[in-house]
This record gives structure tokens, sequence and C-alpha cells, in this order.
RNA sequence: GCCCAGGUGGCGGAACAGGUAGACGCACAGGACUUAAAAUCCUGCGAGAUUCAACCCUCGUGCCGGUUCAAGUCCGGCCCCGGGCACCA
């Protein structure tokens, strides 16, 4: 009988004659199987962590039983703020705490039974992996990919701490839920703008969900259009972005944001007062109070005027906080006739409204003819862009352009748990790089750690105190940390040999060992860590670290399990399943099991005792059968009849099935069909006199090895108890035989008009005459086929016969 | 508001490329074994009508319509749930 004691057992084993080893210099062909690396928390695995690893270790041991030399790591995403904060609340060193919760994590995740070879590990907190984290921001920084800018960012107000875009959902943060509110800081940035054209036209080529690319391509969010230039009172040229340059005659004003530097210069005296009023009016608002489309527009007027560049009207120009300062220049045309919000603005502040598209009512913002456009009258929209394009830039008041949603990466944190920004500040020098060969810029350990808007950092004056790398005068540190997102943007590539001393990965094992060929995670890093990771993929590809274009080749997203009660999983809720209680009742693999079959992996659903039970029944069902067919002394036989052959046709469909279930990530169908095998194992068992026992032996042993992915464990102690001496994952995946694949005859469907009235039993090669006959032949179908009238015949073999008859 | 997924028995979920809807499992019911129960094994199990009984008799994949010999699957419109973006000019 199946038990925690048997996976003890074989992991013990496994672990000592070496079968999980990795041999980079193996000549099989490579397989890097990768699921997304846990942060080390302090509390035992959850049925999450579970149904990330387990199921993807299946995978991963079907690839090695395939022949691929498999490379499947593990570590640990170790920095971050859960255990500064932890050390907030409780003094003890963050240090202290995730190494301890290291080793736990580790021990509770060999006791799921893993193919991993923990020699290839790694923790992102460690000196010897965070040195090459500041490696990595050192080469962005000499080639000009990061950079530090005074800019407006987004400040957590509970985390203490700035965030990057991505972080910021609804205007609170990722992690704490807290708002989310602008300041301007001295930030570093990583230039991921300069990669928003491969990463959104790399996309098409990722074996990725659709969803998670939608959310990326919309996420970088590039839109076509011209940038135009405004001639103003003051002789200035205002540049603005648009997307409808074919409406450029429909402008009747221009409209900056109220942050835009250029306010001031356009401001009257006059008008000074209310804009700067205004001004005070949109600072005090937060950012999901400004973005609001529900809220009325609002605006004023800078007291200044502009010409258009194509007809020399002169133009009003309005600051209003609808206008995004970030995205283009901060400043737009407005045409009220083609642009809703342009509409609502104008409409409230009576301004002019010029129809230049033919079209219906306004605001019509679709494409048209134009209309009130000079010598562009009459010309589709699509052509007119083009044309009024040509102009502006024959004019040099304008230009082709593109813009996009997607922002620099925001990397700097104003906490202590993560790796120190390499950088120093010196009076005379300026901002200076450490040196790769004072690397790692070390995190010191005695700090104290209360958060109080700036980096802990910097009230540790061993730390901050330096010398200039370059005239080694008295100088100062950078204070900030890396998101821990840039830790995780290149583990993969550290994985391949986490031990190395000289250099971050070495450019040959990595250009062997990737991209990835399966990564497993979760989908909301659809817009951080995915991005993240392909930025930094391409960026050590242009500066010759690697020569690969894309991190992940393939990413699935497991779904999430829920509680008993179809909601999420908490405490508070009481619905929490503890894996470790399943653990010690039913092993491993039958938890294993039951998380690949109950669910569909990409959706997961609600937990259920039964059934995790029924798959413990499963394991049962296998042993039973198992034990008395090698323990019972039968009548033999050694001919392949009737009965022979049917259990070798569910055998060699099940082996069929399976390998491209898994291919598909489709647990659940290939163990139904494992299920399949079982049940006419037992009908064979039951029903024959005399059996062939050597032929159901090979058939049991090629079963068991491919069920061994799922259920490692108890597969490998069914295979012992066979007599085998080799573990059964030193096997090969057996294929299946053509020859038993299809049965001699099947039930064909007959069908009146589509609908079905019966089956015959023909070979699926059968010829149309002579199924015709046995349709006539077979006395109920012959029943309705009386005094119809039979105008066409639709036969498809092997899958249909279709009768059509004329309808009364 | 826009974009993307999804809606199938009492339940979890299957269904290749349009070709027997409901694989496999749970729950339930009946039977075998047992003094009995549990466990195990076997059988049945979408709904409805009809029938001594049985049946491929009718209906049925969120709703309405269409294409087709044939629709869970394709097309058009709508409803609901989940996710993403949200004044991006």
């Amino acid at each position: 009988m199946y038990s925690k004691e048997i996976d003890k057992k074989w992991q013990k084993f496994w672990q000592e004659n070496k079968i999980n080893k990795f041999d980079i210099n193996s000549s099989k062909p490579k397989y890097y199987s990768l699921e997304m690396f846990s942060y080390p928390s302090g509390s035992n695995l959850h049925v999450g962590h579970w149904y990330n690893y387990g199921p993807s270790d299946t995978l991963a041991r079907f690839k090695h039983l395939q022949g691929y030399n498999l490379f499947h790591p593990m570590g640990f995403d170790s920095f971050g703020l859960p255990a500064e904060n932890y050390a907030i609340k409780s003094g003890i060193h963050p240090n202290t705490s995730t190494n301890d919760n290291i080793k736990t994590m580790r021990a509770q995740l060999e006791e799921i039974g893993l193919m991993i070879d923990w020699d290839y590990t790694l923790e992102t907190h460690s000196p010897e992996y965070y040195k090459w984290t500041q490696w990595i921001f050192s080469i962005l920084y000499k080639n000009k990919l990061a950079y530090r800018a005074y800019a407006p960012v987004n400040w957590c107000t509970s985390c203490k701490t700035v965030l990057a875009n991505e972080q910021v959902v609804d205007g609170h943060c990722e992690r704490c839920e807290s708002e989310v509110i602008q300041k301007k800081l001295n930030q570093w940035f990583f230039k991921i703008t300069d990669y928003a054209d491969e990463l959104l036209d790399k996309i098409d080529d990722l074996d990725w969900p659709e969803k998670t690319k939608k959310i990326q391509t919309n996420w970088i969010g590039r839109s076509y259009g011209a940038e135009v230039e405004f001639k103003t009172e003051e002789n200035i040229n205002l540049k603005v972005f648009t997307t409808r340059p074919d409406t450029l005659y429909g402008v009747t004003y221009l409209v900056m944001a109220p942050e835009n530097d250029l306010v001031e210069i356009f401001t009257k005296d006059e008008q000074k007062q209310v804009v700067t009023e205004y001004q005070n009016t949109a600072k005090k608002l937060t950012d999901i109070e400004r973005t609001s489309t529900i809220r009325e527009k609002t605006g004023v007027f800078t007291g200044s005027y502009a010409y258009n560049p194509v007809n020399n009207k002169k133009i009003p120009i309005w600051i209003s906080d609808y206008v995004i300062n970030s995205y283009g220049t901060g400043c737009v045309m407005a045409v009220p006739a083609h642009d809703e919000r342009d509409f609502e603005f104008a409409s409230k502040y009576d301004l002019e409204m010029i129809k230049v598209i033919e079209g219906g009512d306004i605001p019509y913002c679709d494409d048209g003819i134009l209309i009130n456009s000079m010598q562009f009258d009459n010309m589709d929209s699509k052509v007119a862009k083009e044309k009024i394009v040509e102009m502006l830039t024959k004019l040099n008041m304008g230009k082709k352009t593109k813009n996009y949603r997607l922002k620099d990466w925001l990397v700097s944190r104003q906490r202590y748990w993560g790796a120190p920004i390499p950088i120093v500040y010196c009076d005379d020098c300026g901002e200076v790089l450490v040196p790769e060969k004072d690397l790692p810029v070390l995190l010191p350990t005695h700090i104290d750690f209360k958060p109080d808007g700036e980096s802990p950092l910097k009230r540790c004056e061993t730390f901050i105190n330096t010398t200039c790398p370059r005239c080694n005068k008295p100088a100062k540190r950078e204070t900030d940390t890396l998101d821990t997102f840039v830790c995780s943007s290149w583990y993969y590539l550290r994985y391949t040999d986490p031990k190395d001393k000289e250099k971050a990965f070495d450019k040959d094992i990595v250009n062997k060992l990737l991209p990835v060929d399966t990564y497993i995670g979760g989908a909301e890093h659809a817009t951080m860590h995915l991005i993240y990771a392909r930025f930094i993929t391409k960026a050590l590809r242009d500066l010759g670290y690697l020569n690969f274009d894309e991190p992940f080749l393939r990413m699935i997203h497991q779904g999430m399990i829920l509680g008993a009660d179809g909601s999420k999983m908490s405490k508070s809720r009481g619905n929490t399943i503890l894996p470790d209680d399943y653990l010690n009742e039913y092993g491993s693999d039958v938890f294993r099991l039951y998380l690949m079959f109950g669910f569909t992996y990409q959706e997961g659903g609600p937990w259920s005792d039964e059934g995790i039970k029924s798959l413990s029944r499963f394991v049962n069902r296998i042993d039973a059968i198992f034990e008395k067919i090698y323990n019972t002394k039968y009548n033999e036989k050694n001919t392949i009849d009737e009965e022979e052959k049917s259990l070798l046709h569910v055998e060699n469909r099940t082996i069929k099935a399976v390998t491209e279930d898994l291919e598909a990530f489709s647990f659940n169908t290939a163990i139904a069909r494992c299920m399949e095998y079982i049940n006419e194992l037992y009908k064979y068992e039951q029903n024959n006199q005399e059996k062939n026992v050597k032929l159901i032996k090979e058939s049991f042993s090629r079963f068991i090895t491919i069920f061994s992915p799922f259920a490692p464990h108890f597969s490998e102690e069914i295979w012992d108890k066979m007599g085998n001496e080799n573990s059964i994952f030193n096997n090969c995946w057996p294929t299946y035989n053509e020859e038993y694949l299809e049965l001699d005859s099947i039930n064909l469907p007959i069908q009146l008009n589509g609908k079905l009235i019966g089956t015959v039993s023909a070979s699926k090669k059968e010829n149309e005459s002579s199924i015709k006959e046995k349709v006539y032949q077979d006395e109920k179908l012959n029943k309705r086929l009386v005094d119809v009238e039979i105008i066409k015949v639709i036969y498809v073999p092997g899958r249909i016969y279709n009768m059509v008859i004329k309808k009364q």
C-alpha cells in the first residue's frame, strides 16, 4: 500500500544514486524546464506552491524519460519587503529570517519529490548572486541603459518607497494596497523604452497564452501618428502628438497638462492667478480622482494663442488635467468635432467646433471623407493622414512619429533588503560607477530598519562614507537598493552555473541551455517580471553577452486552487487547505495526482476532499491489480486473441494520448486515459479463463513507465517490486504501436438528416455500398427508411453515414 | 467605455480539423462479498414522454437568429461571469 514512507524511501534512493543529477556535457538534446522561483516565506508550502511545482515536475520527468537532457533548477527570490517588514516587527534581521526560511522551504520542496539537481540553486540575497545583479546594473549604466533622473514618481505611503508603474494597480500599491501618490524625486531608471518596438514585435513569435501577449501588447501601447508644431505668439514652436493628423483643419484650441514646464511661458499676467490656482488644485488630486473618466472636465485659458501650421488659424492655448503630461509632449491639439473628450471640454467652455470629417453627429470619431480641409477635401482619412504629414514635413512643421504607453522602468527603492545600487557620489567627479573589481557593494549587517521615507541605509555611516573610485577623495554611496524585479530579471541565466565566481554567466553555457523551453508560473506577472526579463535578455544580447532573442519560448500559467467553498483561500475565511495534512494522510503522489486530475491546469478551481480520496483509490487500484497479476497462478496461453487485442488497443491509445496530453499541459485528460487502461486491465483479468501472462506483464510495465511522471514514488516502488534493478527513471518513454491503435471495427453512427438514428458495426475503411447494405439489413434502421426518398448520402469513412431525405 | 478569455449534467471536468455531446472521476442508486458495517468489486446514472419491458421517440452545451447534410464547435446580435486597460489624444 502506498504511503508517505514510500516517498521518503525513494527520495533517499534518488539522492544517493544521483538520479536527478544534471550533466552539462551530456550529448542528449537539452530541455530547460523552469518554474517561477518563490519568495522564501516563513510558513509552510501552500497549495499554490504544490500546484505550480507538482504538475511541472511531471512535465520535467516526462521530458527526461523522452531522452532529453533535463535542466530543471530551483532557487529563491529572497530579497524583498516581507523580510524587512518582519524585521521591523520582530527585530529579527532579514538575513537570519531569510536563511531560516530557505532551509525550511527547501526541505518542504524536497518532500514534493521533484526531479531537481540542487547543485544548481541560487538565492538572490546572497552576495555571490547580487554581486552579479550589480554587475548587470553596471553594464547597463556603461551603455546608457541605466540613468538617474529627477522625475515624478509613484510613492507608496505605507511601504515608504517608490514603485514602478507596473507595480501600481488602480492607484494603489501592488503589494500592500495602500494609496500611491506622486512625488518628484531623483530616481534610477532602466531604459526599457529603447526596446519597446522589439518587445512588441517579437511577441508574435512567442508560444505564450494569447491573453498574456495581449496584456503586454496593451501595456507597451504603441500608437502611430504625427508630431505637429504650432507656432505661438511668443514665436515658440509648441509640439503636440496626434494619431489623427487628418483632422488638423478641425483644431480649434490646444491643451496642455497643468504640470507641463511650458505653461509658465504661455501664461499671460492677467491669467496668472487662475492658472496658478488651477495648477495647485490639480496637484492635490490623487491619480484615481484625476484619471476618472466620470469626472467633469475642467481647465483654464492661459491667455496665449498659437497658429495652426496648415491654415494659420489663431487658436487659444488652454490647460486641463485631462491631458497627461508624461504621454507624448504633454500637450494636445483639440478637435472637438471628432474627439469625445475635446467635445466635452469645448461644449463646457463654449469653444469653437469645426467639422472636417463627413459622418454622423459630432463628435464623430471614426475615419471618413474630409471636408473643410482645403486641398484635402474629399480625401479619405487614411490617405489624408499620409498626405497632411507629408505637407507638414515639407513645411518643417511636423513629422511622422509613434508613441508608447510604456515608460522607463524605475528600479531604485528606498528600502534596505535589496541589492545596493553600485554608485558613488563624489563632490569632484559627480556620479561614479563602482568598478567591477569592487563588487559586490555589500549590504551592511548592523542596521536600524525603521522605514522613514528614506533608505535605512542613509543612517548607516559606515556604509555611506567611502572613497571615490576615480579620485580617491571621500565620497558618499548611493543608498537606494534595486527593485527585486531586477534580481528576478536574469536568474534563469545564473542557474546555468550559479557557482561561477568570475562572471555572471558563461556565454557558451547560456547559449547552449537557453532559451527556456517551458516556463510555468502565475499570470499576474504579465506586465512585470515577464516584460522585464525579456528586456534584460535583449539588452544582454545587444551587449554581446548571449545570442538569443527571447528568454522563455513557451509560457504556461497555472490557475488558482480555491477553497472548498469556491472562494479564494484565506485565513479569515477559514477555508485554507494545508498540504501537510494531506501529505501525511495520502502521500505526495496522491496529492500531486489530485492537483493534476481535478482541475484544468490553466483554470484551477475549488478544492474537494472527495476528489483527493478518489485519487488515493485509483493508486490503490493500480497496486491491487499489480499484486494480483504478479502473484496469481493463471491458466496461461500465449496467443493474441480478441481480448488481448482489446487490452493492447487501450494500452497503445493510452500511450499516445498521454504523450500528446502532456505536451499540451492537459494533465487531467492524461490521467483519465491512465484510468481507462487500468479499468481495461481489470476487465481482462476478470473476464478471461486463460491469460497471456507475458503480454499482460509487458503491457503493465509500459503503463507504469508512462505513469511514473505523475506518481514518481509510487511508480518507482512498483517498478522495484517488479524485480527491476534500475530506477524507473532510467527507462525510455514507450512508443505506441500503430497496429493496435485502430480497432478492426467501430460503431459507425447512422444519421437521418443529421440526426442520429443508430449505429452499424463497420471497419474504418469500409466502402459506401457495404455500409448501405448493413443499414438496410438492420431491422430498426430499415423501419425508419420505409416510404422516404433519399436525396443524398454523406459518408465520411470511420466518422459518419448521413442520409438526407426529402422533408414532408 | 475599450480589449481579451469564458458560460456544457447534482458536482469537478471531456469532446481531434464541424461528424454518436457529457470521456474520466465525484456524489447518488442497485447488486456481489460479509453475521453486519466499512473497504473492495460489478451495474446504472442529462431531462422528459411512452411502455409489461426495451429502444438510437423528443428535447438538451447562457439567450435569439443564420450558414451547413450535420453546430458545444463557424457567422451576426444580445445577456451574464472573470481578467486587462482605463481621459494615452
